[in-house]
DNA sequence: AACGCTAATCTAAACGTTTCGATCGTGTCA
DNA sequence: TGACACGATCGAAACGTTTAGATTAGCGTT
């Protein structure tokens, strides 16, 4: 900026002013310094003008796993909304590392990003502390965290699984196996509370040798699906209350040499793109991953727009059963009907 | 830094010594620095540090889209290599448009980020000015750029859509339908000539009817499969050029009433997680995601590092033909064949 | 006792902006 | 004609660091 100046015989605030528009600048001037930003190429420095401003109009992001489809079309819609506003966003992968996540996000405050929106892991203790005094405003996706009163866009997951398992109740399954994340997260408390409130609203025992849990990956679905179906009174249904998992979960029933949904109905949470192409077709929850991302960011780009008083807003989002054909009716019932 | 200066009673030249290990500060100072920095909750101003050290330590990345699995898988695997690395990522997603990957590159330069990785979307003209004049490391990624000589990292895509047309040819296909983007980026162009070699090599007509262009969507590989599927001489197998392109291709195979592998075979580019578990098995050309995005981030990484003079490195990897169960040999070769 | 050497510390400039308040013509009005 | 307001422009401080070079103190040599 100052060599644009000096080309153009006039000062640096003269510049700034009409790069600005914060000041009327003759029309001469104005000629002489745009023929000069021309001449140079001269760019503003946006890390200049974030340390004089405060502000870096920038966000971070951060999620378990990028590669988890449910996070994939996530990230995909708030990227898009902060770029329409003129925002760049940093994204990370916390990998569902509470360590990893702790210092992503320090990496992120370092760096004096506006605000933020996490899917959190872990217990919230150290991401409340740092909430607490980084005063940038949060938003919480995904996952609520206990004690960090702030913005936060969620499903009824509760009601989600809930309907899920109601539906399998209906074809007659009564051994529901499920298989879940470790449940220090709140989707994951949700999703078990909606499971079991399924049973008992139906008068079934809950079983706990057909809850199962696993770490979110494909391999943690493979094992817990393998011994689901390797103990001797095995279930006829079986859902995953995480998207990776049920591919662990498909890889077992074929291993094992049964085949869905003849043998074994099954359905998960989180729909992905594939499902009404591939056979089977699978029955799952399927989570409004436009309206979530848009609501997670406009939540923060209304904070960032100044609105830094209004009180927290929690917004639940309801999940969609997506019914295929990856669950069959139990013969035993569809003699009972018929009978 | 300043408030730790005096609470210390030292100088901030001091202080900055003592964070950064730049010279040795007596262990008295030393304690007293530390316990103001504990007492004041200081954290560096990482904008602050940019803009006198001209360095970031951030990186822009920009794909087409990050829900196709291809991008998916690499963008994340670059994120972990960089995080690793202790840089931050910008992620910008271009929607194959050329306008917004201007606008986001030069917002992520504008930002001043050490280095770019770009899978980069229509001509290269502005990248490349873009490019030239910026003096940041770029890395191309997938794509390559006509006039832009940097490193990059690519598929040895003709060789790998070669392998799968002479794999279907082996079959007995002789109508092949071929569904391919635009063919402005250098990967299009490659999968075609190899489509074409493979024609050649089996001595075999180019049918330019069977030929057909879309723009990356799901949409496009659906309505290019109608038209291939109601033409009256109609192909016995496609191929699909790219990832989101092949599920509109067996989305229109569904509607039209036929299936597949029984009634046409299909075969894709890009791998994806659930290829083997549902049916149809999904015969789709691998991409090494992993050691791409290593790659990638390693070039940069090598650059940032300050090998700035090194001429420009093109990393060719190889594709890998997944052979599953969604190609049949034709009928009539079975019993030439057997004859 | 004077000298030079080293280690520890400090002063101050610099990075590239924004912005407050000052300055300087110019035209208007009494 | 003098006072005054106003519009255009500028000078300089500030944002929070890093770092070159200056300063100081302590210590061993001669």
């Amino acid at each position: 900026m100052l060599h644009v100046a000096e080309a153009a015989r006039v000062s640096v605030a003269t510049v700034s002013a009409l790069i600005n528009g914060t000041a009327t600048v003759s029309p001469e001037l104005s000629q002489r310094i745009e023929q000069a930003i021309r001449d140079i190429g001269y760019k503003r420095n946006a890390i200049a003008r974030s340390l004089k401003m405060g502000t870096t109009r920038t966000i971070g992001l951060t999620v378990p796993h990028i590669t988890n489809p449910f996070f994939t079309d996530v990230v995909s819609v708030i990227q898009q909304a902060f770029d329409r506003a003129g925002y760049a966003v940093m994204l990370c992968c916390t990998d569902e590392d509470l360590n990893t996540q702790d210092d992503q996000i320090r990496l992120l405050l370092d760096r004096m990003v506006d605000g933020l929106i996490v899917a959190r892991v872990g217990d919230g203790a150290i991401l409340k502390a740092i909430v607490d005094d980084a005063n940038v405003p949060v938003v919480l996706l995904d996952r609520l965290c206990e004690g960090v009163d702030t913005d936060a866009v969620v499903l009824d997951n509760q009601r989600a699984v809930f309907d899920a398992i109601t539906y399998l109740i209906d074809l007659g399954h009564r051994r529901i196996g499920y298989i879940t994340g470790t449940s220090d997260i709140s989707p994951m408390h949700d999703r078990m509370a909606g499971y079991r409130e399924a049973l008992q609203a139906a008068n079934l025992p809950i079983a706990e040798e057909l809850i199962r849990f696993g770490n979110f990956h494909e391999i943690d679905g493979y094992n817990a699906t393998m011994q689901l179906l390797s103990a001797h009174d095995r279930p006829s249904a079986i859902f995953s209350a995480n998207n990776p998992m049920v591919i662990g979960t498909m890889k077992a029933i074929r291993d094992i040499g049964l085949s869905c949904p003849e043998d074994i109905s099954v359905a998960c949470f989180d729909d992905f793109r594939w499902s009404d192409v591939f056979q089977p077709q699978m029955t799952t929850v399927a989570q409004p991953v436009q309206a979530i991302g848009e609501q997670a960011a406009n939540l923060l780009l209304d904070r960032l727009a100044g609105n830094r008083e209004a009180p927290p807003r929690k917004l639940v989002l309801k999940g969609r059963l997506m019914i295929r054909d990856s669950c069959r009716p139990l013969r035993a019932v569809v003699q009972s009907v018929s009978a």
